[in-house]
DNA sequence: CTCCTTTGATAAAACGTTTTACTCTATTTT
DNA sequence: AAAATAGAGTAAAACGTTTTATCAAAGGAG
């Protein structure tokens, strides 16, 4: 069995308080001598403590769950992973469940880390989570005490803290860059319809064109899934409209457009200009690399992690929701139209 | 406070020990009207058992610690998803950590684990982790009673049991591809030099030239890491030898290369060959897609967590090395070579 | 009427910590 | 010499469960 305080208190022939005070360094008044002697001791036996016993006492467990779509998705690995180095950082650790997109996951695993004494619970819910499910996991928080943070989507018309990004800005840089060169018909990609992440995008979309005086039109928009496939898809539907650029509302399904077109001998940029949205790993590493609108996703994390942070120690319960800005990132997949014979 | 057994054992008038026994279905004699009022307060009171309370109890957390590298490498990823998958599929939950290669951390991480008292510790272990490292990883978990799971990578020397896959052979059929089209000149990118997994991957590449009757020319190896940037370099350097044919130690190198043969308007496949390793995600979305040697990642992630699962239940303690086959990929970065003017 | 069995339920110990309040000895103060 | 203080350390309760051993009441057998 693994060692326990109460073998290093009888390795040194001391108590077990006296031990817990040493090792926690706690104000103590225990001799120089019986401190060394109980360091060794705990050292020798390779004593680790059993978190388990100490957070049934501190009520406390350092640990965070969070809770996402998918863990194979570059945009929330990045994510997962700026959040985890900061919380490790202050001596938390991260329990991950992998949703892929089922609310009914987003339900269990609530469940489950609740239980299992989480001090924060972070999650990025399901695309088509209802309002109903959302509730439901407030009120478990609630019922068990625990601050719930939401990261990249808000709840719906309930008052929780929230991490979030400027989206309708971002697409609406991203579709004036495209205007400002001088396209006309610039077909849109959106995701799963009745995401709010999709709609905003959609706003900016409408805002920049009639900006620029350009009428709105129905048939440039195709809807997508956030998928590549759906990305190839709208690309022939696209052309066939006769655009000259495409707004993809994430990188991926640019990704699905590069792949077609290079297929069909259409020359990006020259005809046909892409921006996609996120900018994730691969995106300067396509080619032509990919102008998009970059999501700060390394600082979604830390932010998340930081105000996590502060939730697990502070009682103080307002909420309160932080918005990011996002940034347009140039680079070679934008050119003024090509007006084709 | 959080509703605890007590809260619910009081509300129906009933011990502790009667609404355990029949919440936890254990064999009872309890009336049918009395385990009715145990359910419905239990459900009244949104009553989550404490897993801590439980843990101390009956020495098991539910929870596999995995140790990796990186959670945005889309290879880590994959595994951690479909391992995690698995796990929670039989009321597990995984914590994870990621080292960034950094064997500090790969000891910080089992301690911080062990201490939260996983039921089974995975890790793969950092590139450049010594001897020393992995042999006091090995001796902390078995100080703590807990198995030890090595993937994709095995424990130099140390009896672990370890899940990997046959890279040797992998490497192989790449390479005999290329010969088999007639290249001649073919370059290698490999990984980090002291990995085990990279040496294992240049000896395929040395047995299949030999195989075709063709020398090991040292100058046609380049050194890589495993990242983007050294693909690129490798380029340069192997292009300037005069190869046709470049076989890359992972895709993420081999997206390098296409990279710059772009911008140096080399046409893959028609001036150059290309083979990657790993099958990742995007490998059939670029252009040309690669042809490369898949790992069954799904595969491994399952199959970790199967072991994984088995060891955290019995207590039988043979170690135990399983080794998945790779799979060659043909898509179109391939070609017969084509003689440079 | 007494003894045994069955039925339905419970008291209490244990898990490994933290922490509060205490004890005991030796020294200093008056 | 008695009282106060300082110094060094400890006993025991508590955290929320599980589980073993036990108990009381009621019904049946002799």
């Amino acid at each position: 069995m693994a060692t326990t305080i109460k073998d290093v208190a009888h390795e040194c022939g001391l108590s077990i308080t006296t031990v817990s005070l040493v090792l926690n360094n706690k104000p103590n008044r225990i001799s120089e001598k019986n401190k060394q002697k109980i360091f060794e001791a705990a050292q020798k036996l390779n004593y680790i403590p059993s978190q388990t016993a100490v957070s049934m006492k501190t009520k406390k467990t350092n640990t965070i769950g969070l809770i996402l779509p998918d863990i194979n998705n570059n945009y929330f690995s990045e994510l997962a992973k700026s959040m985890e180095e900061e919380c490790s950082l202050h001596g938390y650790t991260v329990i991950y469940g992998n949703t892929s997109d089922n609310p009914k996951k987003d339900l269990t695993y609530t469940t489950t880390f609740l239980s299992k004494g989480v001090d924060v619970l972070v999650v990025i819910h399901s695309n088509i989570s209802s309002l109903k499910e959302q509730k439901k996991i407030l009120e478990l928080a609630q019922s068990t005490n625990t601050p719930l943070l939401s990261i990249d989507r808000e709840f719906e018309k309930i008052d929780v803290s929230s991490i979030s990004v400027d989206r309708f800005s971002g697409s609406y840089q991203a579709v004036k860059h495209l205007t400002d060169l001088g396209h006309t018909r610039i077909g849109c990609i959106t995701g799963t319809n009745h995401s709010k992440r999709s709609s905003q995008r959609l706003q900016g979309y409408k805002q920049a064109l009639s900006d620029a005086g350009l009428p709105f039109e129905d048939e440039l928009v195709y809807s997508g899934d956030f998928h590549v496939e759906s990305g190839s898809d709208a690309f022939f539907y696209l052309w066939n409209q006769g655009v000259t650029a495409i707004f993809a509302c994430n990188d991926v399904m640019a990704m699905g457009v590069y792949l077609e077109a290079r297929r069909a001998n259409i020359d990006i940029p020259r005809d046909l200009s892409v921006v996609g949205f996120d900018d994730i790993f691969f995106a300067k590493y396509i080619y032509p690399p990919l102008t998009t609108v970059a999501q700060p996703i390394t600082e979604i994390g830390y932010e998340a992690a930081q105000q996590a942070l502060s939730m697990a120690s502070s009682t103080h319960a307002s909420t309160k929701s932080t918005i990011l800005k996002t940034s347009f990132v140039l680079r070679e997949s934008t050119a003024p139209p090509n007006i084709r014979k």
